[in-house]
RNA sequence: CGGGAAGUGGCUCAACUUGGUAGAGCAUUUGGUUUGGGACCAAGGGGUUGCAGGUUCAAAUCCUGUCUUCCCGACCA
């Protein structure tokens, strides 16, 4: 069976070095490189491509809902970011903060933002006078700095990529609605475009963002059975607005906090997309992402009418709108399949003297390794069915790993026992209370609360730790 | 931040224990033969050994500091 061929030399097999395999496959996939400063990026184009897919699908997304694109400064004076107590508490600790400028040491310090929530209230607090000036709907594509001590490619670097969301509404209903869509659409876009399926809940409180009233998170689960938290969105209430005073005057010429939302998603999902799908032979992309969805390779490429007939091909799919491109390298067909399924184009299209004879090409497909022979006619019709099955094959994997791959735990025992031999997410009880859910972290050797879903099962009456009434059923399962 | 490992041509590593002209494979360049799963032959090019100090007649090798990477742990919305 070709799939269980291991085709790729210098990857390390994902079965026996999960960490490695990932290093591998990120070198391999030439996604991005490591810089001389600890923790910061070198986008190579391959990796940098993803990302500009991920920001072209998610910005149209968010702009049919209204939000409009700002961009705010990298700056934050150190007493700004210290208003709201809770905030500056959570991120304090990670903050980067400048001391001088030129050679001069600066009056004030200014903190590198780990987060721009502070800013846009700044802003709006200057800017907002009546409920006509509300909603707003802003969002900004900017990287952002925390100064994390364990650092890895993608997963937790210092600096990174992503989008942040700040809007502002009348009233707490419409904020709260606001951070549900924002939420809907990470979920629509992360299983639908990236073929991730995810479980969506609420964060606990220890685990919700640092100001936040409430955090809703999606989580997906890694081929190691990790969970990997891949966007979140959260509802603020009026704290912030108080803490800064962002007023307006309504209807009834009252004076009134405004009710805000922010929400986030980061080049971690790129991570995601490397250790949900990716294998032993390196990435596979999701069609609906890949910044090149068809590799079209001519197969002795020297005889005569091969190369010509193999642009033909390429031009034709380009213009059908497939992203497509061609290996024209003076190295052998196995040489260049290898390179193919180590950067993850979701198909190859094989084209060589035996195929233009028969009026043909053979693609062979990233996910499972099938070649289909199609007539080179109809490959224009054939090829965008071939990729959106190569995309829903994709989900269906992922989800029946995940699904497979969640358990159930009414008691210590039987969870410390589950999670010493079992890779994944155990659902259990939990009574609410900070102390359990540090203890059962603790126990399970690091599995922490998740979410809690907002399909909540009930699984038993009582937290699974100290045995009082339970309030919630919640995901327990390590993280990155 | 604690424990462990490592930094030597683009990549993977050797030489370090016992200081004495830095070496191999892959990659790359040129020519030729090849081409349906990482081809073969021949000839070339490429390294102030992560960085900074120190010891020494002499340092990749010994010592000190520092930076970076990887693994485990703690920390982290």
């Amino acid at each position: 069976m070709a799939k269980d061929k291991k085709f790729v030399q210098n990857i390390t097999s994902r079965d026996v070095d999960f960490a490695q395999w990932y290093t591998d496959v990120v070198k391999e996939a030439k996604l991005c490189d490591y810089s001389s400063v600890k923790g910061c990026l070198i986008y190579e184009p391959n990796g940098y491509a993803i990302w500009e897919m991920v920001q072209k699908n998610l910005d149209a997304r968010f702009k049919e809902t209204g939000v409009q694109n700002v961009y705010l400064p990298v700056f934050i004076p150190e007493s700004l970011l210290q208003k709201e107590a809770d905030h500056v508490e959570g991120f304090a600790p990670e903050v980067a903060t400048v001391t001088r400028g030129g050679f001069e040491d600066l009056e004030e310090n200014l903190c590198v933002r780990p987060t721009s929530e502070v800013l846009f209230c700044d802003h709006w607090q200057k800017t907002i006078k009546s409920y006509r000036d509300l909603p707003k709907l802003y969002n900004q594509w900017c990287s952002v700095v925390r100064w994390e001590k364990t650092t890895r490619p993608f997963l937790r670097s210092r600096e990174f990529l992503w989008q942040e969301g700040h809007t502002i509404h009348a009233t707490a209903k419409e904020a709260e609605e606001r951070t549900q869509m924002m939420l809907n659409i990470y979920y629509d876009f992360v299983t639908k475009d990236l073929a991730i399926p995810l479980i969506c809940g609420r964060k606990t409180d220890s685990e919700k963002f640092a100001g936040a009233e409430a955090t809703y998170t999606i989580e997906a689960m890694m081929h190691d059975g990790k969970a990997l938290q891949s966007g979140t969105s959260h509802f603020f209430g009026d704290g912030f607005a108080e803490a800064f005073g962002i007023k307006f005057l309504n209807k009834d010429n009252e004076l009134e906090c405004v009710n805000q939302t922010s929400w986030g998603l980061s080049t971690r999902i790129i991570g995601a997309i490397i250790m949900v799908h990716g294998d032993d032979s390196g990435l596979v992309l999701p069609p609906r992402i890949a910044p090149i969805q068809a590799r079209v390779i001519p197969i002795a490429q020297h005889k005569e009418g091969v190369l010509d007939r193999a642009y033909e091909l390429l031009n034709k799919l380009q213009a059908s709108g497939i992203r497509a491109d061609i290996d024209v390298a003076e190295k052998t067909p196995g040489w260049k399949f290898c390179e193919q399924e180590m950067l993850g184009i979701p198909v190859r299209i094989e084209i060589g003297p035996k195929d233009i004879e028969a009026g043909q090409v053979v693609v062979a497909r990233r996910d499972n390794f099938e070649k289909i022979v199609v007539d080179i006619d109809k490959l224009e019709v054939e090829l965008p069915k071939i990729l959106d099955d190569v995309q829903e094959n994709m989900y269906d994997k992922a989800k029946d790993f995940m699904d497979s791959h969640i358990d159930t735990a009414v008691t210590m025992d039987e969870m410390i026992k589950k999670f010493n031999v079992q890779r994944g997410f155990i659902k259990a009880m939990w009574c609410g209370s900070e102390e359990c859910e540090e203890a059962i972290k603790h126990e399970t050797g690091g599995a922490g609360s998740r979410c809690i879903p907002f399909d909540e099962e009930h699984l038993s009456d009582t937290c699974i730790y100290c045995g009082k009434t339970a309030k919630h059923m919640v995901y327990w399962g390590k993280s990155y």
